[in-house]
DNA sequence: GTGAAAGCGCTAACAC
DNA sequence: GTGTTAGCGCTTTCAC
């Protein structure tokens, strides 16, 4: 494999002036600049960025730490789709991306400081953890720049993006409000979610907005998944008969009060009008078309990455990122209808 | 950062001692490996990789070379379901995983091989490229392990996985037949996936078994695309109303199939069946179901990673994995009925 | 069982 | 403009 060293030798000059003239110094004399560059090609030469990253001791890539890949996070696709986006930033840098996994058992031996330090990479985006997961608290005490998406911490050296969870989740329930229901329960994530904790709020401004008063019990977990939020929608539902409609806190768990509402015999959204969040894939193809909150995942990814290679070049950059939301009005929404 | 010079220091030894001890060599005595590991966690040592990888001439990374992570991807999710099967072998393993992306146009300036030597990655696997497409020629040439998917070739130091697609194809025909169906049409992708051409086999073969005659003018491609699949069926349907089933090498393009069943005020599958390839999620919440040809793709992303590994750590390593596939029988596909 | 020394390929003072 | 030199953190002969 070539090495500078033999394009030095080749070029009947110094290893310095290679490494000058192919890292486009300006003290090098265009002669030997072309004959250098010529050679380069010539001999098939290839840098050696793990040679170069020791020396200058950064490796520019920038080191991934998802949770999702896991069978149920096919399903809602958001790893990926923020993945997709961190790519898309990434391919317009000269960083690459170092896949790291949370999930598996052996690489919970290694905290999240030593995973960054072995690879040396520059900086991190971390993605799908919950606010109690031990590698958070790291992230923070660790003085690796790093990006958080959908956790709100801003320090030094660590920044964050977001959706506008507050605002969304209000537009969700502004929505089932001007459908006139005005017995709307919640079906939300778990507490150790941030974005369950904003949509919870929101949901809360959205019905003080217009005086309706919150009722705790009409607050339930999810957990995110079909089957808890079914659960949970089915017990709601029968002891409540006056409720109308039901925002979740995710489209995979609307899924699941769908199917309650059917299996109670009733239908949506003549009887129940359902509304979810996220806007995954699904939602679309889902039938009846599901009524949600629509966050673009990709953009997600992208503003993480780009924020990230910010703050690594300069000091002043931005520390957190909101991104806004949108209603996608489907067939799961309806005028609100007495159904008791 | 705490570097094996201080631990020497602190210990008392030379760094070729702590070296060893930390590398668990056994020429080390058990009070000195004890003291150096111990002071090791105490100052809070991690191995810099491109040190060791700079000496050792290798990485401990895989990298990743995939072209899918664009929207019409997220669709159909094989890219993401093979990276989860890639990431959940290489989380049981030391490898790190590199993302390089081919569809940008910048690295595309970047050779695949450049790619490669650049970051010294160990191995590389390669998805979701044509086998048309330079970067494969540039594999074969270069001395890189590499794992592809779906594409077959085999020399010293590439191998591949694939699932049998002949085998495949020939299962989704025999289904039609079974259910009396005749007159088979064919939705391929194109004629630079090797998948489609192994497809296409499939299907000879399996009309050929029960003596049906193959009509090359019922066998079109669709570019792997819905919009494409569904002007190739609109066109197909209209133009032989004797065709009463459809076998589409994709999913996405059995929906594109069923869309123009009904654009033609028919309906699926009473007038005509349509079965597809891949059973993607969408598959299942696609309203009728679509009956498909299931294919493990997180099967096939795991089943590289180990297939590179094993290439990495001994030379008579296995070449090839062929996986199975299995038919999927939902609501798109019925007994044959004379449309015509 | 342990250490000295060389070197992996590169960059960056510092001279000239 | 160009070369000399040192050194990034590590592994690996080769001595002892």
């Amino acid at each position: 494999m070539t090495t500078i060293k033999d394009i030095a030798r080749a070029a009947g000059v110094s290893i310095t002036t290679v490494s000058r003239a192919l890292n486009g110094y300006s003290d090098v004399s265009e002669k030997t600049r072309k004959k250098i560059i010529e050679l380069s090609k010539e001999l098939n030469y290839s840098p050696n960025t793990l040679a170069r990253g020791l020396v200058m001791n950064k490796s520019k890539t920038i080191g991934l730490l998802v949770s999702g890949f896991s069978k149920e996070s096919i399903k809602d696709n958001f790893t990926f789709e923020v993945l997709a986006g961190i790519n898309q930033y990434a391919a317009e840098t000269d960083y690459d991306l170092v896949l790291f996994n949370t999930n598996s058992t052996m690489q919970r031996e290694k905290t999240y400081t030593q995973l960054c330090r072995e690879r040396r990479v520059d900086g991190v985006i971390l993605q799908g953890i919950r606010t109690d997961d031990p590698y958070l608290q790291e992230v923070v005490e660790s003085n690796i720049p790093c990006v958080l998406i959908d956790i709100p911490v801003e320090t030094d050296n660590v920044a964050f993006v977001s959706t506008d969870n507050v605002l969304g989740a209000e537009k969700a329930v502004n929505h089932l409000i001007e459908l006139g229901h005005r017995n709307i329960a919640m079906i939300n994530g778990h507490d150790h979610a941030f974005v369950s904790r904003e949509r919870l709020k929101g949901f809360k401004q959205g019905l003080g907005a217009h005086g309706i008063p919150f009722r705790e019990e009409w607050a339930v977990n999810g957990e995110f998944t079909e089957k808890e939020a079914e659960k949970a929608a089915l017990e709601l539902l029968k002891k409540y008969p006056e409720i109308t409609a039901v925002f979740c806190a995710s489209d995979l768990m609307a899924f699941g009060a769908v199917k309650a509402v059917s299996t109670l015999g009733m239908s949506v959204p003549q009887d129940v009008s359902i509304i979810g969040y996220d806007d995954i894939l699904l939602a679309e193809y889902f039938s009846p078309g599901l009524t949600t909150i629509a966050q673009d995942r990709q953009m997600l990814g992208f503003s993480a990455a780009r924020l990230l290679t910010e703050m690594l070049q300069e000091e002043s950059a931005p520390k957190h990122i909101v991104l806004e939301t949108k209603l996608k009005i489907r067939q799961t929404t309806a005028q609100a209808r007495n159904r008791s």
